[in-house]
DNA sequence: CTGGTGGTATACATCGTTGCAGATCCGCGG
DNA sequence: CCGCGGATCTGCAACGATGTATACCACCAG
C-alpha cells in the first residue's frame, strides 16, 4: 500500500538502514549514496511513517494542551501562540478540551491522551495541586499559571495579584472610588479569581479606600456572566463608578449591559478587564485591560516543557517562571 | 519501563493475545478470565499504547483539521465544535495552522501530518480545487466550504451566496441604498469573498438598486482590516448608509472605526456582518449578522469524514452538503 | 463411540521504523 | 605488505500492539 523505507532501499540499491540514516542525517554517508536515496524518495513519493517512528523511538514529538474550551478567545489566542512556539521547535500540539470539568481534566492528565504526547501543558481550572500530582503520570508536565501554585510543579505563572492591583490602582487614579469586581466571591483567596481579588483589595488598601464586599459579584467567566452580574448590580441599587471584570469576557459583557441600560462609559462608569484579548482593542469604547504576557507565557511554557522532555535528568529542579504584564489603557477607563 | 500487555498477561496467567482480546471486547472470553485480566490491568496500571495500536492497525483515530489561525474567533469556535463532534465519535483532532499561506496548506495536505491522521478536514484559503486535488494524498478529505467548490471533492458548504443576499436584502428593507462592502474586490466571483459579493449584487439587482464598485473595499479579513477599510472609505468622501463586512471581524472593526469617527450606528450607518461569532452578540451596538450554521457544519463534516474513513468503498459518490443559515437581526442594523 | 460444533485461548507473524553491533572498504604509517 | 582507524554501509532485533490461523475443550447428535 504505502511506500516504505524498504521500497526506497530497493530502488536506490542500498539497505533499508542506509535509507533510515539518510533521513536522519547520519553523518557518514557518501554524497553520491545520499543523492541516490533522495532521488528514490522523490521518485516514489516516500514519506516517513511517524507512527512507526514513534513506536520505535518512544517519542511522539507531540505536546498535549489541556484547556477548557477553544471557543473562549483567551484560550484560543493562547493555543495559537503555543502551537506556533511548538511548531518552531519541531513539535505538534494536540489539544484536549476539558470543558471545565474535573473528570475531563483528570482523564487528560492520565489517560490514553498521555500516551500520544511527550509532555503536557495544562491549564488547570478545577483540580488543585494535590489532585494534579495524584492524577498525573510520570511524563513531563508544565502548568500554565491560571490557577494553581505549588512548589512541586513546573509552571509559568501570570502575575495575577500584581496585575490586578495595577488595574485597580489605575481606576483609583482616575478618581473612581466604588469599583465593582466581577467574577469572584468575597472570600476567595486562591485561584485566578482569588489572586486577582486579593490584588484588588491590596490596591484599595494602599489608597485608603474602604473595601465593600457588596461590590464583589460572583459569576461565570463569560460574556453573559458579566452582563448578568452587572444587571444584578444595577438592580440591587448599589452605587458604583467603575467595574473591574476579572477577565475581558466579563468586562465586555458588563460593558455591553451598561450601554444597554443607558449608562455612559467611561463618564458614569469606567470598565476594565484582564487578558487583553484582541477583541478588547476593538470594543466600543475600547477596553482598558492588562496584558498578562500571553506570547511570553506560550513561548516559555513550550520551552520549559521541551527542555524537560529532552533532558533526561531524573529529578531536575522545579522551575516556576513569571511572565511580565502590561497595563493597556484605553477608552473605557482612561 | 512502561507496562505492556505482556506484563499484564504474565500477571493474569494468560496469553498476550487474550489480554488484547479482553481490551477489544472480544466476545468469547470466560467471565472469570476477563475478570482476572481486568484485575491485572488495574493492579499494574496498564494503559494501551496507542502508537503501537496505530502502527499495527493502520488507524490513528485522529482527524486533521487545517485552518488559518486559531486566534481568529470564527475558526476557534468552529474548531471547538469540530473537536466535540469528533470526540463524541471516538476521534481526536489534530489542528494545523496554515497561517493563510499556500505552502503551509500544501504541506498539511501532503506531508507527514497526514500520516498521523485518518482523514482531513480542510478549510482552504489559498489553494484552488485543482491544487488541492494535486496536492492531496489518498486519504479521505472533506473541505469546509469557505472557498472552493468542485464536483470532485467532498465538502460541507456554507450558503455564501444566499446568506449574503439575505443580509443585503435586510439592509435594503431597512431603507439603506448605499451599502458598502468590506473584504472583496469588485471583480471577485469565486471564493468566500466572491460568492458573498455575488449574493450582495444579486440582492441589489433584485431591489433595483444600482451597484457601485466604489463601495467595494478590498482588505484583510480581520478587525484591523475592517477598521482601515472604513477609514479609507470615509476619507474618500464616498457616501454610504450601511456597511456589510463579509465576515464579523471586518464588521466589528468597521463598527469600531465608525464610532471613533463619531458616526451614529445604526442611525447614520447600519452595520452587518457574516459568521455570527459570539462577540457579535456583545458588541455595542450588537451586530446584525448571519449565522452560517457552524454547529451543523462541524457536525456534518465530522460525520461525513468518519463515514469515508470507516467505509472502504473504493469510489464512493462525492457528497456535497449545504448548511442552513439564519439571519440574526440586532441593533447595528435593525 | 465418533464427529461435528461452538466457545475459549493461544502462537506466530507483522505493521515501519530505529538502535546496536558489526562488516566492509580504503588510505596510510611502519 | 600488514595492520589499524576512520568512513561507510549493513543485518538483526525490537518497539507494543493486532490479524490470522489454529489448538483445545466440552458437549451433543448420530
Amino acid at each position: 500500500m504505502a511506500v516504505t523505507m524498504n521500497d526506497v532501499a530497493r530502488v536506490a540499491g542500498v539497505s533499508l538502514k542506509t535509507v533510515s540514516n539518510v533521513i536522519n542525517n547520519y553523518e557518514f554517508i557518501r554524497p553520491t549514496t545520499r543523492q541516490r536515496v533522495l532521488d528514490a524518495i522523490d521518485q516514489l513519493g516516500y514519506e516517513t511513517n511517524l507512527t512507526a517512528r514513534s513506536l520505535r523511538s518512544g517519542k511522539t514529538s507531540m505536546l498535549g494542551l489541556v484547556l477548557a474550551d477553544l471557543s473562549v478567545p483567551y484560550y484560543a489566542e493562547l493555543a495559537s501562540d503555543i502551537m506556533k512556539a511548538a511548531w518552531a521547535r519541531g513539535y505538534r500540539v494536540l489539544v484536549e478540551q476539558s470543558g471545565n470539568e474535573a473528570d475531563h481534566e483528570r482523564a487528560a492528565l492520565q489517560g490514553q491522551f498521555r500516551s500520544l504526547t511527550d509532555g503536557l501543558l495544562f491549564i488547570p481550572l478545577t483540580l488543585d495541586a494535590q489532585q494534579i500530582i495524584d492524577a498525573a503520570g510520570k511524563k513531563p508536565l508544565v502548568l500554565l499559571g491560571e490557577f494553581v501554585e505549588d512548589p512541586r510543579l513546573d509552571m509559568v505563572l501570570i502575575r495575577n495579584y500584581e496585575a490586578a492591583a495595577a488595574v485597580t490602582t489605575h481606576l483609583l487614579a482616575g478618581g473612581r472610588r466604588r469599583i465593582a469586581v466581577l467574577g469572584a466571591d468575597d472570600g476567595d483567596t486562591t485561584g485566578s479569581g482569588g489572586l486577582r481579588l486579593s490584588g484588588y483589595k491590596a490596591a484599595l488598601a494602599d489608597a485608603g479606600v474602604q473595601y465593600d464586599p457588596a461590590l464583589v459579584m460572583r459569576c461565570e467567566w463569560r460574556r453573559d456572566g458579566g452582563a448578568e452580574a452587572v444587571a444584578r448590580l444595577l438592580d440591587s441599587g448599589a452605587e458604583f463608578d467603575a467595574v473591574f471584570g476579572l477577565n475581558d469576557a466579563l468586562a465586555l459583557g458588563a460593558l455591553h449591559e451598561l450601554l444597554v441600560r443607558g449608562k455612559q462609559v467611561p463618564e458614569e462608569v469606567a470598565v476594565a478587564g484582564f487578558d487583553d484579548i484582541e477583541e478588547a482593542r476593538f470594543a466600543s469604547p475600547s477596553l482598558t485591560t492588562v496584558a498578562p504576557g500571553r506570547a511570553e507565557i506560550a513561548e516559555r511554557a513550550v520551552e520549559l516543557l521541551i527542555e524537560r522532555i529532552e533532558s533526561n535528568m531524573a529529578v531536575p529542579k522545579v522551575r516556576q517562571l513569571e511572565a511580565a504584564f502590561e497595563l493597556r489603557v484605553r477608552q473605557s477607563a482612561p
